[in-house]
DNA sequence: GCCGTTTTCGGCCCGACTGTTTTCAGTCG
């Protein structure tokens, strides 16, 4: 068991303990656990036995030690047990439903036994909610539509988990002697911010016709698989323990472009591709590019060489939507895309001064690991009282220790001063200007999701960005990868007016929430508006996220050139708008 | 349940917003 289920575990229990209205000091620390779980770098199913080390672990006392040991060795511990005995696992699905918390999920447990989605949904169907305590149309009306969107992000999982399973699976794999070559194909390589399920085409010796038997064997002797769906000479099919379902096919090496051009898609462009190759004579299908007339293969082994039989260039898979790709690769206009490499700096992290956990001096030093030139430390404001957030004093000592750092790298990184300011209900800004006029950075962010009409939200954020102060929008839509629907927001009207007023919008990179989908970053390129990407990193382990942000850039065709911070130090500030 | 001690128990990030309250509980960040 790894850290990361262990933390599962952990956090899991932590929730049950509070529908079960538990003692809220002792809940947090079930969470301290979890966290501490989450972030440890040692593995914690390898020294579980030595009582001494699991004590050294911050937020593990003996209780937790022992609740550890108990996980380790038995895959859950008592106290978990009892209460998913009581109450059922589903329960706890509740608890992603918006506006819905622990209390609120006691109550539904208290008054009508309710304890999964289902029989909420029919709860509210059959009219059982009206009446009891706080519970009134609007919060009833609220639960039907979280349970909507709830139904339609089931079954998905978000491009960094399915990533996460992949690399595993891959490295399982590749152990096998007969098998050379992994790739994952369909929404994973085409770099889709969520995917349904995974493809990986394998090949190798073991993979040739009439000799598959014993790779099927490998494969489907995989510790990770919870239960087979399918198992043929050329394909198995399994679930994850995580629920993720993978199909895992075993390809002959002469058919591998053929097969990875086929099963990475998209479906649109598959089949504006097919069309175009049976007006050139062909036939394409998973196997092969082939002629109509005779059957002979034309093109097979690579992705290149049946592109280029179909006199077109190579693309990136992210470009794959039938979204006008087909025509740039056949009149050899492909744009270049942009790289993670391309980046010299990120500008939207956290240090210990709030939420972050590593100080400024080692978020620089990670900056200049990854290559940066330059870095912005960005802390909470005051509204964000849970985060220990900055107020004008203590924002105004927290530029000096930045600028104390920056001189100290000497020229090695620049780490500019900065500050990640509340947007209020009324749009304005949560600091005073005789601050924000101290910050070479500043971003204006939404953290709390107001009740309010799309019009309103709108207004709301232009009104924030009509400060002069704010020379970057962060996180701009609030979306939460399949468990957070992004603001009501009038996305055109928000990006017209940020290019006209020359605010940076931040495409947030984090894999969780990816704030601006492709329509979006297409609509900013459109509109001429100035596209950030940052990590919103809380440790220095973050800043390597990047690149799942950079992936969604590269769907919308952004190159080096769209985004500023691609920029050097001196280039990067004289792109920002000017500050007042 | 953890921590840091005042070695035996008290303290443990807090403020804004919403809906249903008629003065506040619950959720969220």
């Amino acid at each position: 068991m790894d850290n990361a289920a262990i933390a599962r575990l952990l956090a899991e229990t932590a929730d049950l303990l509070e529908i079960d209205g538990g003692d809220s000091f002792r809940i947090r620390s079930y969470r301290r656990a979890a966290e501490s779980a989450e972030q440890s770098t040692v593995d914690l199913a390898s020294i579980a036995n030595d009582t001494a080390q699991l004590l050294e672990i911050p937020g593990i006392g003996k209780g937790m030690a022992a609740h550890l040991q108990s996980i380790v060795a038995t895959g859950s511990m008592p106290l978990r047990d009892e209460l998913l005995a009581k109450y059922g696992a589903s329960i706890l699905d509740l608890l992603k439903l918006p506006g819905m918390g622990p209390k609120t999920v006691a109550l539904l447990w208290d008054a009508a036994k309710i304890a999964s989605i289902d029989q909420l949904a029919e709860a509210i169907d059959a009219g059982k909610l009206t009446g009891l305590p706080r519970m009134g149309a609007k919060q009833i009306e609220k639960l039907h539509k979280g349970i909507d969107d709830y139904r339609r992000s089931v079954g998905r999982f978000r491009l960094d988990v399915a990533e996460d399973s992949a690399s595993r699976l891959s490295r399982y794999l590749l152990q096998f002697v007969g098998i050379q070559n992994v790739s994952p194909a369909g929404s994973l390589r085409r770099g889709r911010e969520t995917v349904g399920d995974l493809d990986l085409l394998v090949t190798g010796p073991a993979c040739e016709p009439g000799n598959t038997a014993a790779a099927v064997k490998h494969v489907a002797a995989y510790p990770e698989i919870h239960d087979i769906i399918a198992k043929g000479e050329n394909k198995v099919s399994f679930h994850l323990g995580n629920g993720l379902q993978v199909d895992v096919r075993l390809l002959p090496s002469e058919s591998y472009g053929a097969a990875l051009q086929y099963f990475t898609g998209s479906k649109a462009h598959n089949v504006a591709l097919r069309q175009r190759a049976l007006k050139m004579g062909y036939t394409l299908s998973e196997w092969a590019l082939a002629r109509l007339d005779d059957g002979s293969t034309v093109a097979a082994k690579t992705e290149k060489d049946i592109y280029k039989a179909l006199h077109m260039d190579w693309m990136p898979p992210e470009m794959r939507e039938n979204l006008g790709e087909i025509e740039a690769a056949a009149h050899h206009k492909l744009p270049k895309l942009i790289e993670a490499s391309d980046l010299r700096g990120d500008v939207h992290m956290h240090t210990t001064a709030t939420d972050g956990r590593n100080s400024i001096h080692e978020m620089a030093e990670a900056g200049i690991e990854r290559g940066y030139q330059y870095i912005a430390i960005t802390d909470h404001s005051k509204n964000m009282a849970m985060t220990n957030g900055l107020d004008e004093k203590r924002a105004l000592e927290h530029i000096r220790r930045i600028r104390e750092v920056d001189k100290r790298m000497e020229g090695r990184i620049r780490v500019f001063t900065g500050i990640e300011v509340d947007i209020l209900a009324d749009g304005k800004l949560d600091l005073d200007d005789e601050v924000l006029t101290q910050m070479e950075i500043v971003i204006a962010s939404i953290h709390t999701r107001f009740e309010m009409t799309r019009d309103d939200m709108t207004a709301r954020v232009i009104r924030a960005m009509e400060n002069p102060y704010t020379r970057i929008l962060g996180h701009p839509t609030g979306r939460l990868l399949l468990r957070r629907e992004p603001f009501s927001l009038d996305m055109s009207a928000v990006l017209r007016k940020a290019a006209e007023l020359g605010v940076a919008v931040e495409q947030n990179a984090a894999p969780e929430r990816l704030d601006l989908c492709d329509r979006d970053l297409r609509l900013a390129k459109e509109m001429g508006c100035k596209v950030i990407i940052s990590t919103d990193s809380h440790d220095t382990r973050h800043l390597s996220k990047i690149e799942y942000g950079v992936r969604q850039l590269r769907r919308a065709w952004l190159g080096p050139r769209d985004v500023l911070n691609t920029r050097t130090a001196k280039q990067f500030l004289a792109a920002l708008r000017p500050r007042p």
